[in-house]
DNA sequence: AAATTCAGCTC
DNA sequence: GTACGTGCTGAATTT
């Protein structure tokens, strides 16, 4: 029988005999949310003992309003669960699901005006303050989080995920999200390895001695310097773009901004060095002492990751920018002593995920060569790699225009179905429509002032921004089925290695941590004993995610994955 | 003080 | 090689 926890900060029906001293309330239900056990009130700090409890006896699936505000205590405690279902996440995808069970709730829930966290109330039972609490008690708690409001909308959510094919996979798509809340929170807590003192010594290099904040390196200065005399503005803030655009024009370069790739179009004295100020810039104040200082603790980076933080289900990240980290500190990111990092990576896996959606066969056996974009090379480009990826990115991105352009008729006359998918999406977003991934992640609806706007449109200028605003939600609507697939494969991929790497830990192997996670790449932070199995489990673990969204079909995802002692050994 | 613009980094 | 999709962050600048 399955079995779910609900948990939450308190209950409205069943108060705690002493009010005010209990901090949470678990209730164990069945599938139809009837009760198994009375519900356990939890005291003080005893939360983690009490989930720690449950989940070796019962291995229940958890379900929380928000694993992010729940997981993160439990973890610092020492307690792992194996499952979860996270209400918020799972309402904002069902609230754009266009295969999810029209009714009472996804009525509810599409209404709200803020979608990150509204609770869809007049669904929901009406906050009652329990008699006996008294007027004393100043502050009624509010049905907000309440147990039987969790436990209600739970349902509903079930409820909304349709009995067949669809359903099945929009179930999916529901636990591999909430799955990815728990290893987001997990990650967090283990933190990426981080050598302060290889960071420190990349700085120095670079910027010379360190200085105080506020006052600009050594090295930045002696290449502002330069820059003052070769354009003859001896007071220029080259941090400024406004100064240093005017600068440049005065000293006869005509550029409109100053952008680093349309300097490098430019032949004049003072391009050299203004682009190694602005590298050795960017990394002075991106990822430069300060951000160590405010970053990195106890040799451990640990950023927030939003699991769904894009809206095409691609994880957004909070703190120290954690998904942009520059190739040039990665030498920092360093396994501990007798440690190592596993770094793996989905090889082109968004035209491999194209192939998969559009069942192209042609673009599919491109796919089994291990290197995708030679195998449309050698089917319709006369052997030329660099044309053919040129033109699938732009297939992929929405390009009309320049190389990519002029070869999208040769790509689509090779892979008819596959380019026909995508130009299917992009001509739905023109037309105000909305597309949904495989799993069945929808786009949020087109906003309503430009559906208005369109059919407003009068003046032929008004008729041109309205146009150029339906081709951008085109090239939107195109992309989002192959990055939102994507996605969703790489949610599998990675819920599939954390159940085989904590088998392996019940089992007595130590298969070490996920530390890290950026789109289509993982890393881990295991002992090196172990490496060579945890290699193998993240290869079969790729295989499991891609017959679990795709059954089997004649498409590969291959990842590879490389066993470094820092980053950036990992290309 | 808060919002906007510019730029650059990642996938 | 190209200038096309999704984001976050910091400094300068504007409101």
């Amino acid at each position: 029988m399955q079995q779910f926890a609900v948990v939450a900060t308190h209950s409205i029906s069943q108060p705690e005999p002493e009010a005010g001293s209990a901090t949470a309330v678990v209730q164990l239900v069945d599938a139809e949310g009837t009760a198994l056990i009375p519900p356990v009130q939890v005291y003080g700090n005893q939360l983690p003992a009490v989930v720690a409890e449950l989940e070796a006896t019962r291995r229940p699936r958890w379900v929380f309003d928000s694993v992010h505000a729940w997981y993160p205590g439990l973890l610092a405690a020492g307690v792992r669960i194996e499952r979860a279902h996270d209400v918020r996440l799972v309402r904002a995808i069902l609230r754009n699901a266009p295969y999810a069970v029209p009714g009472e709730y996804l009525t509810a829930i599409g209404r709200e005006a803020d979608p990150a966290n509204a609770a869809p109330a007049h669904l929901l039972p009406p906050a009652r303050v329990p008699e006996n609490q008294g007027e004393l008690f100043s502050e009624p708690k509010d049905s907000t989080g309440a147990l039987e409001n969790v436990l209600a909308e739970f349902l509903a959510q079930r409820a909304a995920v349709p009995d067949s094919e669809r359903g099945a996979r929009l179930g999916l798509l529901l636990a591999a999200e909430s799955a990815g809340a728990l290893i987001a929170a997990e990650m967090t807590h283990a933190g990426v390895p981080w050598d302060v003192e290889e960071h420190h010594r990349l700085l120095h290099e670079a910027l010379g001695e360190r200085v105080p904040a506020g006052v600009r390196p050594p090295r930045m200065e002696e290449l502002a310097g330069q820059l003052r005399a070769l354009l003859d503005a001896p007071t220029l803030n080259p941090d400024s773009p406004a100064e240093l655009l005017k600068a440049m024009n005065r000293a006869g370069i005509a550029v409109a901004n100053t952008r680093a790739w349309e300097l490098t179009e430019i032949k004049h004295p003072v391009i050299e060095p203004l682009l190694a100020y602005k590298k050795i810039a960017r990394l002075a104040t991106a990822n430069g002492y300060a951000w160590v200082d405010r970053w990195v603790h106890g040799g451990r980076f640990r950023p927030e990751y939003i699991v769904g933080g894009v809206v095409t289900g691609r994880w957004a990240s909070h703190g120290g920018g954690a998904l942009q980290i520059p190739h040039q500190v990665r030498s920092a990111v360093r396994a501990d002593p007798g440690k190592v990092l596993v770094v793996a990576d989905a090889a082109q896996l968004e035209p491999r995920i194209l192939a998969a959606l559009s069942r192209d066969t042609a673009l599919a056996a491109a796919a089994t060569a291990r290197d995708l974009y030679q195998g449309i090379a050698d089917a319709g480009f006369g052997g030329d790699r660099a044309h053919a990826k040129v033109a699938m990115l732009g297939a992929m991105y929405g390009a009309t225009s320049g190389e990519s352009g002029r070869l999208m008729p040769k790509l689509k006359a090779t892979y008819p179905k596959a380019v026909g998918l995508v130009e299917w999406a992009a001509a739905q977003g023109e037309a105000g429509a909305g597309v949904s991934t495989f799993l069945g992640r929808g786009t949020p609806e087109a906003p309503e002032g430009w559906l208005k706007s369109r059919s407003r449109a009068s003046t032929e200028a008004e008729q041109r921004a309205v146009e150029a605003e339906g081709r951008s939600r085109g090239r939107f609507t195109r992309n989002f089925i192959v990055q939102g697939t994507a996605a969703e494969w790489a949610l599998c991929w990675m819920g599939e290695l954390r159940r085989r790497m904590n088998a392996g830990k019940a089992a007595g192997v130590d298969t070490g941590e996920l530390v890290f996670f950026l789109h289509d790449e993982i890393m881990l932070h295991v002992p090196a004993a172990q490496a060579r199995t945890v290699v193998d489990l993240v290869h079969e673990s790729a295989r499991s995610a891609s017959e679990l969204l795709f059954g089997k079909i004649p498409v590969d995802f291959p990842v590879t994955a490389v066993i470094v002692d820092s980053y950036d050994q990992a290309k």
